[in-house]
RNA sequence: UGGGGCGUCGUCAAGCGGUAAGACACAGGAUUUUGGUUCCUGCAUUCGGAGGUUCGAAUCCUCCCGCCCCAGCCA
C-alpha cells in the first residue's frame, strides 16, 4: 500500500472516472485498469506533471488496477539520467508506488524496430531521403494540401535495404528518415505521413551508442502503450491531434489497442509551468536550481515546505476536465495551511527582533513555561520555554502612534506576551537616527500564564524569545516568482520575475528548542506562517524557508485603511 | 479561409431533459492566550449569444461569437 491510498476524501466525478465506469460496465477491457506516467527525463517534475502522477496513480489505486512508471526516452539529444533519478524520487516521496512495472521506452527499441519493418513490409511505411527543409514544403500549410515526396514510392525491397543501412550506420543525421505512408492531402497536418524514425547519432543514457535511429514520440507511444497493455492512457490537450495517429500505428500493425484520453493541463496563477522556461530559470540563474523553493517544481515545493498531503488533496480539488484553465495560486496555499494547522508543532521565532528590557522582572533569573505545542493536536502534548528579564519581540508588534484597530504594543499599552505575562510599555528607546531600538516594560506577575486574575482582558498577544537564551538563525521569506498572474503573457516572461521573490532575514531569534531543527522538518512561527527547516541549517545556525503565511486579516485591514 | 477541441459564479468544477452541487477567493458575524484555527451567514432567477424543439432545456437542434491546439527529423 502507498501513503497516497490513506487518503479517504470522496473522489468528485469526472469525466475520466465516467468513462472508466463505463468501460467496466461493457467489459471494453475486461475490467482491467492500466494506467502509466510517462515523464520524457529531460526535466524535473513540476506541480503540473503532479496533477498527472495522481491521476493516473490515483484512477489505478481506485478502480484495483495498476500504473506503470515509464520513461519516454526516444530522444538522447535531450536526456539525462540525473533526470531520471529525480523523477523517480519525486513519484515516490509524492506517495505513490510502481511495484515490478517501472519501463522504459528505450527496452522497447527492437520490438519497434521490427514494427517498423512490418510497415514497410506491407506498404504502410517508407524511406524518405527528402532533407528537413524539403520535407517540411511538401507538407503543405494549414490550408493547402501538401505534395508527396519523390521517394514515397520506392519498393518496399528497398525501403527495407535503406532502413537496414539506416540502422547499420551507413547514412549521416537527417540523410534518412522513415516516414508512414499516409495522406498528404490529410486535414490533420499530422496524418501527412509522419516521420516514424530518424538517424541520430548520438549517445543515449541508457541504450549508449548500440543505436543510432530512434523512434518519434508517435510511433513510441502508442506502441509502449500497447507492448504494456495499458488501457487508458491519459495525457493532456495538446495530444489531442496526435490521437489520429495513435490509432492508426496500432491499427496498422493490428496490435493491442489502448484508449487515449486528453485532460486540461494544469496552469496556475503567478507561475510558468513549462519545461522550456524552467530550464531557462535554472540555466539563467534567476533562480538557484531545480529546488529552488520559489520553483514549482517538486522539489522546490519539497524545499519549501509542502507535504505530499497537501499536493494531492490539491490535485484531488482542481478536478479534472477538457477546458483550459488557471488555477489560483491561493488554492496550493490552502491546501498546505490545511495540512500543516492539523500537524505543524507550534513554536516562537521572532524574525526581525526589538529589544525589550522588562524592569520590574529580576536580574538573572529564568523560568521555564510552559507551551502547548500544537492547539489542534492534544496527543502533542506540551513543552518548556525560557523566560527572563531581556527578550526579543517582533519590531512589527510595536508602534508609537498606533492607528485605530491596532492591539499590539504602544507606549503605555498592556499587552499579553503569550503563555508568560502581561506587560506595559513605559519607556521607547531610540538611537540618533530616531529609531525605535528598545522598550521598556513592566511585567504584572500575577498574570503568570497570560491570564490576570482580576479579569481585566488585553487585545494583543506577541510571540517572544528570550534574548539569552534565542538561537540565531537565518530565515528566508520567498512570495510569487512572478508578478503578473499570467507571466506567458509578458512579452518575454522574464520581465515580470518578482524582483522581491526573496526577503533575506539573518538576524532572527528562535526557542532554544529549534537548534537543531532537522532539515525538511515544518513547524508554525506563531503568529508568522509555516516554516521549513532548510538542508542549509549548521549546527547551532538553522536555516529556515517560509512555507506560507498564516492567514492575515491584520494585514487586510492596513491595506483597507491605506486606502 | 483546413482540421481538432472548449465555453456553467472572481478562480476551479459538478450537472447528461425535471427546474444551477461543492471548493477556493471575497464580504459580514460568533468563539479564541496565534488579528491563526473552528463555527455560522451571504455570494450564478441563471449556464458565451440568438433562435428553435418540448408541458419543461445548462442539458436536444440550428446559426452566430469567443478562446485553445496542429505546418519538429521535440514530447
Amino acid at each position: 500500500m502507498t501513503d497516497a491510498k490513506r487518503d479517504d476524501s470522496a473522489a468528485p466525478p469526472n469525466f475520466i472516472r465516467h468513462i472508466i465506469r463505463e468501460d467496466n460496465a461493457s467489459g471494453k477491457f475486461d475490467g482491467r485498469v492500466v494506467t502509466r506516467f510517462p515523464p520524457e527525463p529531460n526535466g524535473y517534475l513540476h506541480i503540473g506533471h503532479a496533477k498527472s502522477i495522481c491521476l493516473n496513480f490515483g484512477l489505478a489505486q481506485e478502480f484495483g488496477g495498476v500504473c506503470h512508471m515509464r520513461f519516454d526516452d526516444t530522444n538522447p539529444t535531450k536526456e539525462e539520467a540525473e533526470y531520471v533519478e529525480s523523477i523517480l524520487e519525486d513519484v515516490q516521496w509524492l506517495g505513490f508506488g510502481w511495484g515490478e512495472h517501472l519501463y522504459y521506452a528505450s527496452d522497447y527499441f527492437e520490438q519497434l524496430y521490427g514494427f517498423a519493418v512490418r510497415l514497410i513490409e506491407t506498404g504502410k511505411a517508407y524511406v524518405d531521403s527528402l532533407s528537413a527543409d524539403e520535407i517540411r514544403e511538401y507538407r503543405g500549410t494549414l490550408k493547402e494540401p501538401g505534395r508527396e515526396s519523390p521517394f514515397r514510392n520506392r519498393s518496399v525491397a528497398e525501403n527495407l535495404d535503406l532502413f537496414q543501412r539506416m540502422r547499420a550506420g551507413e547514412f549521416e543525421d537527417g540523410a534518412h528518415v522513415l516516414r508512414a505512408r499516409i495522406d498528404m492531402a490529410a486535414p490533420n497536418i499530422i496524418m501527412r505521413d509522419p516521420t516514424l524514425f530518424r538517424i541520430r547519432k548520438a549517445h543515449h543514457h541508457r541504450t549508449g551508442d548500440a543505436w543510432c535511429i530512434y523512434p518519434m514520440y508517435d510511433f513510441t507511444h502508442c506502441l509502449s502503450d500497447s507492448i504494456e497493455g495499458v488501457t487508458h492512457s491519459l495525457c493532456t490537450l495538446e495530444f489531442e491531434n496526435n490521437r489520429e495517429i495513435y490509432d492508426w500505428v496500432l491499427d496498422a500493425l493490428g496490435v493491442y489497442h489502448p484508449q487515449q484520453i486528453e485532460f486540461a493541463r494544469l496552469n496556475l496563477t503567478y507561475s510558468v509551468l513549462s519545461k522550456r522556461k524552467l530550464i531557462q530559470l535554472v540555466a539563467e540563474r534567476h533562480v538557484d536550481g531545480w529546488d529552488d523553493p520559489r520553483m514549482p517544481t517538486i522539489s522546490g515545493l519539497r524545499r519549501r515546505g509542502y507535504t505530499p498531503e497537501a499536493i494531492r488533496s490539491f490535485c484531488e480539488r482542481i478536478g479534472v476536465a477538457r477546458r483550459d484553465s488557471m488555477v489560483d495560486f491561493a488554492l496550493l496555499e490552502y491546501s498546505i495551511r490545511e495540512d500543516l494547522n492539523r500537524r505543524a508543532p507550534r513554536v516562537m521565532a521572532v524574525l526581525k527582533p526589538l529589544k525589550v528590557v522588562i524592569e520590574n522582572y529580576p536580574e538573572g533569573e529564568v523560568e521555564e513555561l510552559e507551551f502547548i505545542n500544537n492547539p489542534e493536536d492534544p496527543s502533542a502534548g506540551t513543552r518548556k520555554v525560557p523566560f527572563s528579564r531581556e527578550l526579543y519581540i517582533e519590531q512589527d508588534d510595536f508602534m508609537e502612534n498606533p492607528p485605530r484597530k491596532f492591539f499590539r504594543l504602544g507606549p503605555g499599552r498592556e499587552v499579553r506576551l503569550r503563555y508568560a505575562y502581561f506587560i506595559t510599555c513605559t519607556d521607547v528607546i531610540k538611537d540618533d537616527a530616531g529609531r525605535v531600538v528598545e522598550l521598556r516594560c513592566t511585567y504584572d506577575p500575577a498574570t503568570k500564564g497570560g491570564d490576570a486574575p482580576d479579569g481585566r482582558k488585553v487585545k494583543g498577544t506577541l510571540h517572544w524569545v528570550s534574548a539569552a537564551h534565542g538561537v540565531p538563525a537565518e530565515v528566508r521569506l520567498y512570495s510569487a516568482l512572478f508578478t503578473e498572474e499570467n507571466p506567458a503573457e509578458c512579452e518575454d516572461f522574464r520581465s515580470c520575475l518578482n524582483p522581491d521573490s526573496l526577503e533575506l532575514l539573518t538576524d532572527c531569534r528562535l526557542e532554544p528548542s529549534l537548534a537543531e531543527a532537522a532539515p525538511g522538518a515544518g513547524y508554525q512561527f506563531e503568529r508568522m506562517g509555516y516554516f521549513c527547516a532548510d538542508r542549509d541549517s549548521r549546527p547551532g545556525r538553522p536555516v529556515f524557508n517560509r512555507t506560507v503565511t498564516l492567514r492575515d486579516t491584520w494585514a487586510k485591514i492596513q491595506k483597507k485603511q491605506k486606502k
